[in-house]
DNA sequence: TATTGTTATACTCTATAACTATA
DNA sequence: TATAGTTATAGAGTATAACAATA
């Protein structure tokens, strides 16, 4: 790898890490014909917590004019409904249907595979370490 | 955050933390013009290192497909060079220009800010289990 | 007035496959 | 035969701004 401990190269660690592991798990989930997009919304949901348009946008950190776009092919293909929050008539409460739970079971079965694989040599500090940057890299200031 | 420790979590939170910070690095280059995706390459070009479109993809974690046009851009802009490799003619050796110097050393500038003000909080061992892992997922199978 | 989310537009990123040139 | 990179095409992600509905 390059740019291992020069400064400002953390950034690009980041990415290249988040390019190749959303491109490995587009490859292994091929067969169900999800977009990286949509296998990121399916896996957020996969704990089977409603969300809010923004809460997926904030938890995937994509943006709302995106979302609209994958959630239409997501409800489109059956996955997801969009139901009008009762409590605040704005906004939407987002949920997986059951053939979208099996969906995002496969998709954060096919992620834990692939963390597995990774990180079997990879010490439970250093995975410490791991989430505590992530964390602070998510919450970097615009 | 959410799922902070469940199984198959660590991607997802890879993936907004790099959808972030590639976020608040362009907000931040603003004045500069510059795609995410021709940060991405001018900061990995900015050690001064040329590199054939090979390499640079696996820098990137990019495809040829959109180095060749990220690059037009980039050789547009006068920002960088690509010139054919005479110990193998079939690639290209990328190069900065000045100018691409310039905006490189702006861009890597501009993530090592971002990291610093990110990481105050964080200890070096953090920092170390986060490049190893890092790693680890950056060299995942597909 | 501010916020949630959509729409419209234009541009960028991506996958795929076919292609040229070189090895 | 294999590899480096480009081209063509079509689909997906993005920013921006304007908009409707609700708070």
């Amino acid at each position: 790898m390059t740019n291992e401990s020069e400064p400002g190269s953390l950034i690009l660690a980041l990415h290249r890490a988040s390019h190749a592991t959303l491109d490995a798990l587009t490859a292994r989930l091929k067969g169900l014909n999800l977009t990286a997009s949509e296998i990121n919304v399916l896996a957020n949901l996969a704990d089977g917590r409603t969300r809010s348009i923004r809460e997926l946008g904030s938890d995937t950190a994509t943006k709302p004019t995106t979302l609209t776009s994958v959630l239409d092919r997501l409800v489109g293909k059956d996955y997801v409904t969009r139901e009008l929050d009762p409590a605040d008539r704005r906004s939407f409460r987002v949920s997986l249907t059951a053939d979208g739970r099996r969906v995002a079971r496969a998709a954060r079965a096919a992620a834990e595979d692939l963390e597995q694989m990774a990180l079997a040599a990879v010490s439970d500090t250093d995975l410490a370490g791991f989430r505590a940057v992530s964390r602070a890299l998510s919450e970097v200031p615009r």
